[in-house]
DNA sequence: TTGATAAATTGAACAGTGTTCAATGTCGGT
DNA sequence: ACCGACATTGAACACTGTTCAATTTATCAA
């Protein structure tokens, strides 16, 4: 290993360990509950430090959601590519959206549970990653209005998608948010919902 | 006027003002994002008075969150007790509260606009008005299993309500928060939504 | 090994936050 | 005119994210 792949390395390992203690505290406390000296603490560094290998602390969280979110998007993708019917696909498309919601809440809760200002590092992330995933719930739509499989007055494939979305976001929305309400048991809520939006779209 | 009187009513109208001003910056700017001392400049007052009318920030934010939970609730009261076939009526309450939510943005996203812990003070006004109006909803889709209109594996009022309520939850706010995403036509959307979930649990 | 150079890291500082509280201002009632 | 109760202020405290000169550490050439 040569001197400056091991001063590479080493960049990378307390980098890591900043990634790795914030990603920690985030899920646990919460984005702003986090201070940037705790994330030092946890990582074994001071706090200035964290302003070298990341712009501000926004931009350890944007990193954050880009891995996770890079990760749903691999997994709808998998859903979009599989080989069985349109209909079915969509299905699991959706809980596979909702069950990583709910899995990683801070995550998501970073891109849609705060006013998103136009020139925010997270805005950016939604354009890429953020678009993606939709993308893949379109396109998926799409298929399944082609299958014949929905009622002949679903045609635009933009509108169906929206209004599946914008619903299995409330429900990630609403239980990561609203922690103290008496929400039935995940599964059973989850299912229902699935159960209701397939059953409204197909023929 | 009595001189109690007339120092009631002024404290009554700064107390308002800072309601006014909160109100404005929580929902424009985020919870976190606003200041105690920005919303006494906009107030026109000096930041400690805050803390003689209300016991910290957040019990601001749940007095803007009881007032919104109020009026959303005399609407969809209204709608509960209106003489039509029930789901008529639970339709027309869906709709209800994706209107009141999209028209009043900032009433509507000052309930979201921070994460509600389990033993916040927001929490506490969640579990009394705001049940109140869930359980319009809930009201209403036990009314409308009871006549017949549903389909017979629905049988459970809570859990039904409980994914309409989170599906029109996420089209509000989807649609007031994630402002740079091309959505289409408002009407269109809000229809398709509430077509698909009222086809979705129909008979 | 030594010195020079560049990178990594620190700790103090700055402006901002929510919050408290003694001091001050402002009244009506006596 | 004075008192007492209320309204209001402004300074302080401990915290926040962030910056930056100073310092340590690591690397390579001589």
């Amino acid at each position: 290993m040569s001197v400056s792949e091991r001063r590479a390395s080493y960049r990378e390992s307390l980098r890591q360990e900043i990634l790795d203690a914030a990603r920690e505290l985030f899920v646990v406390e919460g984005y702003d509950a986090t201070s940037v000296r705790r994330i030092a603490v946890k990582a074994g560094c001071s706090a200035g430090i964290l302003y070298h290998y990341f712009e501000d602390k926004a931009a350890i969280m944007a990193q954050l959601v880009r891995e996770t979110f890079g990760r749903l998007n691999s997994r709808l993708t998998e859903v979009r590519e599989d080989p069985a019917p349109p209909l079915d696909r969509l299905r699991r498309a959706l809980r596979t959206y909702i069950d990583f919601g709910l899995d990683h809440p801070h995550h998501y809760g970073v891109l849609f549970t705060k006013p998103i200002l136009p020139d925010s590092k997270i805005m950016e992330v939604f354009h890429t990653e953020g678009n993606q995933c939709f993308g893949c719930l379109q396109t998926l739509t799409g298929f399944t209005i082609a299958s014949g499989a929905l009622r002949p007055e679903l045609t635009d494939a933009a509108e169906v998608a929206q209004a599946l979305w914008v619903s299995i976001h409330g429900l990630v929305s609403a239980m990561t948010l609203a922690k103290g309400f008496p929400f039935v048991e995940r599964s059973r809520l989850v299912e229902r919902q699935v159960d209701i939006l397939i059953a409204g779209v197909r023929r």
